[in-house]
RNA sequence: GGAAGGUUAGCUCAGCUGGGAGAGCAUUCGCUUGACGUGUGAAAGGUCGCAGGUUCGAGUCCUGUACCUUCCACCA
C-alpha cells in the first residue's frame, strides 16, 4: 500500500513523532568504530539556571547542521551534549528562591543549602535539555554530562592538582576585584567597564611644618582616602620637585604620609598629584610595592567602612563618602567640585561597582600556558571563523593577567586545599589529610572556597570524554572538530578551554571555532529581560514548528554577524516548508503503487537531464559552502533550487508528460531528485525532510543516515541545461509578450518557432517530441518548429531569444505602431549590450590581459547579440513596409 | 587611548579567492492552469557611505575620510 503525506503542513502533529522515533532507534548515539573517521562536536553546557533563549537556539540549529551533515557523510558523529551548574549565576537563583519561602541562606547551612541546589539542578537541567529536543538537536543524550557530575568532578581536581604541583596555582594576597553585593571575588573577564557620570574631588593635603601650603590632589573617590598611605608625583614635574620626600597631613585623620616620586603619574592629568590607596585600586597597589607602602584596608565585605574609619565606620562606601566631603568642605579644605565621567568596573552579574580589595585568593598563572595556546593560532591548528576573531583572542592572551579562580561561593567545586588546624599550613591534596607534614597535627580544615565555574567548564572537551581516564571515547573523539559558540564567550571560555588543553592533554580542544553573533529583536535591540523583548524559541515552534524556526536562523546569516529575529521572516520560513510538503505530495499522488525501474540515459529527456544535472551541482556547491561553514549561503542555494527550478519548471514541465510515452522517466526524476535535494535540506530542516523522504520512500527508516548527496560526473548534463535554459527564456518570452498584448488567458495561439541554426532547431524538436503537450505553456494551440518563417503571417508578433525566434499570430490583436515601438526598444537594448561587448573586445589591453576564456565569453555574447538584434531589424523592416 | 565590524532596493540582510548588482518581506499589475493563494506570472525599485589609488576590469583589493555598533584598556 502507498503512503501518504497528510493533505495539510502540520509540524505541530509531527515533529514530537519523529523525535521520539529518533529516539528510540538510537540514531544520534555514536560510539568508538575504528570503521569509520570520527567527527565531534561538544555542546557549549547551556546553564541550569534558566530556559532555552534564542542564542540558544541559533547556537544549537548550528551546531545540530553540521552534526547531521557529517553523520550522513559517513562520519562517526559525536555531538556530546551536558549542562553547566553556573557557580555564581545558580547560587543567586537558589538564594533568592529561598528567600521567597522565608529561608535564610546562612540560616540552613551550605549542606542543606546544596541540596536545594542539586533539587534546582534536577528540575531544570532536565527542562532545558527537553527544550533542546525540541528544537531537533541531534545529540547523544546517552552521554549527556554535568559539569559537577563525578567524572567532570574528577577532572577539575585532577587539573587543579596538576597545576598546583606545576606551581601554576598558588594562592596569595593580591588585589582582586571584590563584588559587594554577592561577596565574592571575581576574574577579570567577569568586570564590565560602564561609563558613569561621576566628580572629581580636589581636594588639600597639607604639608607638614609649612604653614598655609598644601598638594592639591583630585580624586574620584574620596571616601578611600583614609586608606591613602602616600601621595605620588611624576619624578620630573618641575612643579612639585621640592615636595618629594616631605610630609602631608592626611585630612580627617591624624596620620602623616609621604610624598613619593613615580612615573606612573601622569604630568599633564588632574592636578599631577594622585593620592595613593594601595589596599583600594589596583594601579595603587603596584605603587605601593614599589615604594613599600602600607597597605591599608578601610573595607568591610560587604562595602561598608570598617572601624579604621573612626567615625565613618559601619557607613556604606557611598555613604561615607557624601559625608567626608561635607566634612573636608567644612574643613576648608574642599577645593572644587568637577562632573567628571569615567569608566567605573561593574560585576557583570549583578551589575554592581567592583571594589578593589587586597585578599587572599587562589590564582592560576597565566604566563606559560598562554603561549601554546598563542602559538596554536600562529601555527593555524586552531582557527577561528571568520577569521577576524583570531585577533581578538590573541590580543587578550598577549595581555593576560593571572586569573583567580577561588570564589565565596558555595555552589561549585570546592577547593582541594586543607589547612592544618593546629600550625595553619596548607596543603593541597586529593583527599582530606590524615597527619600534617609540619606539626603531626591531625585535625584538617578544607578550604571553604569554591572554582570559578569557568574552571570547570574549560575541561569540557575532554572531561566529558571520560579525561582523567584513558578511556577508548577519548582516544578515539577528541581532538573534537569544532567550537560552535557567539563571540561573547571567548575570553570566558574559548580561551581556558584551549590552554587548559594543550596542558593537559598536549593537543588543541578543537581545530575550528565558528563564531556566531547575537539573535536581536526587530529593532537591533539585545533580547533581555529587562527590555521584556525576549522572544522564546519554543512559542516560535509552538506556532511555525522547529523546521521553520531554524530556517529563519540561518538563512541570511553569515559567521560572526548580529542578526534579527522577524516573524515575517519565520512566516516566509513555514511557507517554504508548506510549498516542499504539497510539491512532494503531488509527486506521490502520481507514483506508481511499484518501484520504478530505473530509465536508461536513451529515456531520460532533456528535462530529466536538465534537473538531475541541476541537483548534482547543486550538490556539489552546498557541500562546499558547508565546508567553509557558509550555511547561510548553503540553504540559500537548496531553497532556490528545490523552489525555483524544481517546482516551478521542473514539476511545471513533468506534469505535461504525465499521460505521455515518457511518464516513467519523469516520474522516476521527480522521486529522484526530490529524495537528492532532501537530503540536501535534512541537516536545515531534519523533521519535515524525514516525514517526507520516508514516506517517498518506504523502504527508507531514515533520512538521517542517507548518504549524503556526492557530486556525479555521470550526472553531469551542460548541453540539456543550456537546452532547457533556452526553453525557459522563450517561454517567458511569450508570456511576456501575451501579457504586455493583453490577450486574454483563454485564447490560444498557434506559435512558430524558427531555431537560430539547424542545431538549434533540431535540440527544440527533440524537446518539443519529449515534452508531451508543450503548449500548455505558453498558452499555444500548437507549436510548429520550422528552418524558417514560411507561412508566418505578416501580422504576427515576434519574440527573440538567444536560439530561436518565435512568431506569434495575433493578428487583430497587433497595434503595428506599438510592436514597432517596442521593437525599437528591444533593439536599442541590442545595440547596448553589443557597445558594451565592443567596448571590452576592442581594448587591446583586455583581450592580452584577460584570460582567454573570459574573452571567449564575451565573444560568444557579442555574437548572440548581433545575431538577436538581426532578427529584431528584419521585424522591424516588415512592419515598416 | 587602542582594536574590530557595519554603511548594498522602502525594510532586514546575503554577495567565496575582482569579470555584466541578489534574496526575503513590503509595493504595483495579472492569474478560480486539477500539489500548494502559506500559491502563481510579471513589474517597479540601487551613483553598492564619500574621496583617491591598484587593475584591461573594483560592491569585492589598497589608502584616506565620515557616520553607526561592539570589544578591549590601571590615567587617579
Amino acid at each position: 500500500m502507498k503512503k501518504e503525506l497528510a493533505k495539510t503542513y502540520d509540524p505541530k502533529g509531527l515533529e514530537d513523532g519523529l523525535y521520539r522515533k529518533w529516539l528510540d532507534k538510537g540514531y544520534f548515539h555514536a560510539e568508538v568504530n575504528p570503521d569509520k573517521k570520527p567527527f565531534t562536536i561538544v555542546m557549549p553546557p547551556p546553564n541550569i539556571t534558566g530556559q532555552l533563549h534564542m542564542g540558544h537556539a541559533l547556537d544549537n540549529t548550528l551546531q545540530d547542521i553540521l552534526i547531521r551533515w557529517k553523520r550522513m557523510e559517513g562520519y562517526e558523529a559525536l555531538w556530546q551534549p551536558g549542562t553547566d551548574h553556573a557557580a555564581i549565576a545558580t547560587e543567586v537563583k537558589v538564594t533568592n528562591s529561598l528567600k521567597d519561602k522565608g529561608i535564610d541562606k546562612h540560616e540552613i547551612g551550605r549542606d542543606k543549602f546544596l541540596e536545594y541546589c542539586w533539587d534546582w539542578r534536577n528540575e531544570y537541567g532536565t527542562r532545558i535539555m527537553n527544550q533542546l529536543h525540541k528544537m531537533g538537536s541531534s545529540a547523544d543524550w546517552d552521554r549527556e554530562r554535568f559539569t559537577m557530575d563525578e567524572g567532570c568532578s574528577d577532572a577539575v581536581q585532577e587539573v587543579f592538582m596538576k597545576l598546583y604541583e606545576k606551581g601554576y596555582i598558588y594562592k596569595g594576597s593580591r588585589i582582586i576585584n571584590w563584588c559587594p553585593k554577592c561577596q565574592t571575588s571575581l576574574s577579570d573577564a567577569e568586570v564590565e567597564h560602564v561609563d558613569q557620570q561621576g566628580h572629581f574631588w580636589h581636594i588639600h593635603y597639607p604639608v607638614v611644618g609649612e604653614e598655609g601650603r598644601f598638594v592639591e590632589i583630585a580624586t574620584t573617590r574620596p571616601e578611600t582616602l583614609i586608606g591613602d598611605t602616600a601621595v605620588a608625583v611624576n619624578p620630573d614635574d618641575d612643579r612639585y620637585q621640592d615636595l618629594v620626600g616631605k610630609m602631608l597631613k592626611l585630612p580627617l585623620t591624624d596620620r602623616e604620609i609621604p610624598v613619593i616620586a613615580d612615573s606612573y603619574v601622569d604630568k599633564e592629568f588632574g592636578t599631577g598629584c594622585v593620592k595613593i590607596t594601595p589596599a583600594h585600586d589596583p594601579n595603587d597597589f603596584e605603587v605601593g610595592k614599589r615604594h613599600d607602602l602600607k597597605e591599608i584596608n578601610i573595607m568591610n565585605d560587604d562595602g561598608t567602612m570598617n572601624e579604621l574609619c573612626g567615625k565613618y565606620a559601619g557607613l556604606d562606601r557611598y555613604e561615607a563618602r557624601k559625608q567626608m566631603v561635607e566634612d573636608l568642605d567644612q574643613a576648608g579644605l574642599l577645593v572644587k567640585v568637577v562632573p567628571y565621567t569615567h569608566s567605573v568596573g561593574t560585576h557583570d552579574r549583578c551589575g554592581t561597582t567592583v571594589e578593589p580589595l587586597i585578599k587572599k585568593q587562589w590564582f592560576v598563572k597565566m604566563e606559560e600556558m598562554a603561549k601554546p595556546a598563542i602559538e596554536a593560532i600562529q601555527t593555524g591548528e586552531l582557527t577561528f571563523v571568520p577569521e577576524r576573531f583570531n585577533k581578538i583572542y590573541l590580543h587578550w592572551l598577549e595581555n593576560i593577567h593571572d586569573w583567580c579562580i577561588s570564589r565565596q561561593l558555595w555552589w561549585g567545586h570546592r577547593i582541594p586545599a586543607y589547612t592544618c588546624k593546629s600550625c595553619g599550613k596548607v596543603i593541597v591534596s586529593r583527599d582530606m589529610p590524615d597527619t600534617c607534614p609540619d606539626c603531626g597535627g591531625s585535625d584538617f580544615e578544607q578550604d571553604p572556597d569554591t572554582l570559578d565555574t569557568w574552571f570547570s567548564s574549560a575541561l569540557w572537551p575532554f572531561s566529558t570524554l571520560g579525561w582523567p581516564k584513558k578511556t577508548p571515547e577519548f582516544d578515539y573523539f577528541f581532538p573534537t572538530d569544532v567550537l560552535v559558540t557567539g563571540y561573547d564567550i571567548i575570553f570566558f571560555w574559548v580561551v581556558r578551554m584551549v590552554f587548559s588543553s594543550i596542558e593537559q592533554t598536549g593537543r588543541v580542544p578543537f581545530h575550528h571555532v565558528l563564531i556566531h553573533g547575537l539573535v536581536r529583536d526587530s529593532q537591533g535591540r539585545k533580547m533581555s529581560k529587562s527590555l521584556g523583548n525576549g522572544i522564546d524559541p519554543l512559542e516560535v515552534i509552538d506556532k511555525y514548528g522547529a523546521d521553520a524556526l531554524r530556517l529563519t536562523l540561518v538563512t541570511g546569516n553569515a559567521p560572526g554577524n548580529d542578526m534579527r529575529f522577524y516573524w515575517e521572516q519565520v512566516e516566509a520560513s513555514r511557507n517554504f516548508a508548506n510549498k516542499i510538503w504539497n510539491a512532494s505530495r503531488f509527486i506521490m499522488m502520481n507514483l506508481p503503487d511499484g518501484e520504478l525501474a530505473v530509465p536508461t540515459s536513451d529515456q531520460l529527456m532533456p528535462a530529466d537531464k536538465w534537473i538531475l544535472s541541476r541537483v548534482n551541482t547543486v550538490a556539489k556547491e552546498v557541500t562546499d559552502n558547508m565546508v567553509r561553514y557558509e550555511l547561510g549561503i548553503a540553504v540559500q542555494k537548496i531553497h532556490d533550487f528545490l523552489w525555483d527550478e524544481f517546482c516551478d519548471w521542473y514539476i511545471e514541465l513533468a506534469k505535461l508528460r504525465l499521460h505521455s510515452d515518457s511518464r516513467d522517466a519523469a516520474l522516476w526524476t521527480l522521486k529522484t531528485v526530490l529524495s537528492e535535494a532532501l537530503k540536501l535540506l535534512h541537516p536545515y530542516m531534519p523533521f519535515i525532510t524525514e516525514e517526507i523522504y520516508c514516506t517517498l520512500n518506504p523502504d527508507q527508516e531514515t533520512i538521517m543516515t542517507a548518504a549524503w548527496p556526492a557530486y556525479q560526473e555521470d550526472r553531469n548534463f551542460p548541453e540539456d541545461e543550456d537546452l532547457i535554459r533556452a526553453y525557459m527564456e522563450l517561454v517567458r518570452g511569450v508570456r511576456n509578450i501575451r501579457m504586455e498584448m493583453n490577450v486574454p488567458n483563454k485564447k490560444k495561439t498557434e506559435l512558430v518557432l524558427v531555431g537560430k541554426d539547424p542545431a538549434d532547431n533540431a535540440a527544440f524538436t527533440h524537446l518539443k517530441k519529449t515534452l508531451g503537450d508543450m503548449n500548455r505553456m505558453v498558452n499555444a494551440s500548437g507549436i510548429r518548429i520550422q528552418s524558417d518563417k514560411t507561412g508566418v503571417g505578416e501580422d504576427a508578433v515576434t519574440v527573440v531569444t538567444s536560439r530561436a525566434t518565435v512568431y506569434i499570430p495575433l493578428n487583430e490583436l497587433v497595434d503595428r505602431d506599438r510592436e514597432i515601438l517596442r521593437l525599437t526598444e528591444e533593439n536599442k537594448k541590442m545595440d547596448k549590450e553589443i557597445a558594451r561587448s565592443n567596448g571590452m573586445l576592442n581594448n587591446p589591453k583586455f583581450v592580452s590581459k584577460a584570460p582567454a576564456a573570459k574573452v571567449q565569453e564575451e565573444k560568444d555574447k557579442l555574437a548572440k547579440y548581433q545575431a538577436m538584434k538581426q532578427q529584431i531589424e528584419e521585424q522591424l523592416e516588415r512592419y515598416k513596409n
